[in-house]
DNA sequence: CTGTTAGCGCATTCAG
DNA sequence: CTGAATGCGCTAACAG
């Protein structure tokens, strides 16, 4: 069903029934009447690749997530997602797998699909190589990275003082009289790397040397992978007072580590993890945590893309402050 | 950059320009060169809208998830988007939200958007409305409901018998000697009302009289909704031994209730959950719960979607088999 | 082997 | 107030 079908029926030309879809004015409206009945009738919508690729607009846009499954960064998509919608945008969401080459292949189907605006979920986005691809097939539309940034001028970045907020995390720790602290990566993402680096920051202003820096990462980014790591790193060094985790889901492995070794949390071990998810309210004791603000995050991304695809400024770059939701574990 | 900016330069008509993209044969290598090093040069990629245009074919699928934050349903679509993916088709993957109109209008959107097939998450779209917009919006495109079904011909269904799974739990439990049990619903869906009938059936054919079921609802479908069904249950009926949770996410705020009650789990109490979810290896202890095989039934569904992508058989009704892992609490 | 032509479904001139 | 003509970017049928 074609506005054409229609207007033959209604023995009217396309371009009249095109008006009455749109609601344009100077429609008689015995004429507009007759057309919409008929619209009605046949349950008529209009193809919206067709009508894009005359109003040279898509109304569509990516999101890119290294694994949708990851529960933090579905939330921030779902944030997204809900404000595009309300505006009439479709979103395109698509899990890239970890691999560069593939988050290249993932932009250039953007790019196919000529995506008015693309959200990049998570540091991991933020390289050389995505930057390339960037300004290869997606330098006409307004980017934002949730978690990160690149220099170009049609990217925007969102990024979280994790670094700043591990230290705060180490900080408590040591308040509390943890002297001999460990921090776990689940993997080398650079915002991963940057909380490592607040982490060593913070215990080396406390006075400890180089060499007392313990610094492990997990098989798996899983929970069996912060069993696994804990119950090394307590073998290890079983003099460790305290471990931060780069995310919730591998701490709260540590966490049934600690129970398991009959290791009392937290007053022989206390353990925080980052990302305030529910995981850590889920387990015994509940788990310490950064909350990183990935809701108002999200919310501020969607808000630049939204400028973007407005026409508005781009390549902002915005920094929100992480705090530390204290529970049992610390 | 279009074909014909392509074609200009390259001094060919566009259709070659178009042969070359294509890999059409019957070009000579010379000039399939000439265009390629063009197109390389400009980094051109096809507007997929446009070609979708001509060739009645937009490789585009929707998939409906009431709310994408929802664990196990994004598990669900991970699994299909990847497959789907695969065969070069881009998933637009939305949450509708719990209401029913919006819903439809979300089928609405799809059909706007000229999606050639559709899946839908969840028994809560099972419903007479849904049935009605789909007839009205995609009569002419496969449609896979992921445990439900509607008879339509070009529907299909992929159910879990998580009814009879819910009563091998209650049978479980009192195979335990649990004799008084209880079952927790997070919200009325076809899919987990079945689950209450199950549990039903179960305890009417151990000898209780209809006075005995206890059924209950939980204010919200969260760790704390489950918290607080918990309390009210342990309070209004101190004698339960045994409580059956539509979903593990709901159960295990019902482990944690029983903690700070000081009722023992499984002693005092039997839990168990549904979803095998991670939540469950999460708490303490591990939660019992019916695997129902969300990704087995993604990967069909997957399949049936893609079989009805290339013309086969629509309307088609299959069932899984739901299996109880036993862990901690029962 | 390649160019010309037509048309996918739609919105938008420009006439009338 | 309405219709005819044009073009968005692309593929395919038909000539040559």
């Amino acid at each position: 069903m074609t506005i054409y079908d229609i207007a033959r029926e209604a023995g009217v030309a396309a371009s009249t029934v095109s008006r009455v879809i749109n609601n344009k004015p100077g429609i008689k409206a015995e004429t507009r009447k007759k057309v919409q009945d008929l619209l009605d009738k046949y349950n008529y919508t209009p193809d919206v690749a067709a009508r894009g690729l005359v109003m040279q607009s898509t109304k569509m846009v990516g999101i890119l997530i290294v694994d949708i499954r990851v529960t933090h960064h579905i939330n921030s998509a779902f944030v997204i997602e809900q404000e595009l919608t309300k505006r009439g945008y479709c979103s395109i969401i698509m899990s890239t797998g970890p691999e560069g080459e593939n988050k290249s292949e993932y932009i250039r189907i953007l790019e196919q699909r000529r995506v008015e605006g693309v959200i990049l979920m998570g540091s991991m986005f933020a390289t050389e190589q995505i930057k390339e691809a960037i300004q290869r097939h997606l330098s006409k539309v307004p980017v934002v990275i949730v978690n990160g940034y690149l220099d170009l001028p049609n990217v925007s970045g969102v990024l979280i003082d994790e670094d700043a907020g591990v230290g705060k995390c180490a900080d408590l720790l040591i308040s509390k009289g943890k002297k001999k602290l460990a921090f776990v990566l689940d993997q080398p993402s650079p915002a991963n790397l940057r909380k490592q680096q607040g982490f060593c920051d913070a215990v080396l202003r406390h006075g400890a040397s180089r060499e007392d820096l313990l610094l492990y990462e997990a098989e798996e980014s899983s929970v069996q992978g912060g069993y696994d790591v804990t119950v090394r790193i307590l073998r290890e060094h079983p003099d460790v007072q305290g471990i931060i985790y780069s995310i919730d889901l591998v701490a709260v492995g540590g966490i049934r580590a600690a129970h398991d070794l009959g290791v009392n949390v937290p007053e022989q071990l206390g353990i925080i993890g980052v990302d305030s998810s529910i995981y850590g309210e889920i387990c015994m004791p509940k788990l310490t945590t950064l909350n990183n603000k990935l809701e108002e995050v999200s919310e501020i991304a969607a808000t630049i893309l939204r400028e973007g695809l407005e026409g508005k400024v781009q390549n902002r770059k915005l920094m929100m402050f992480s705090e530390i939701i204290e529970r049992e574990s610390s």
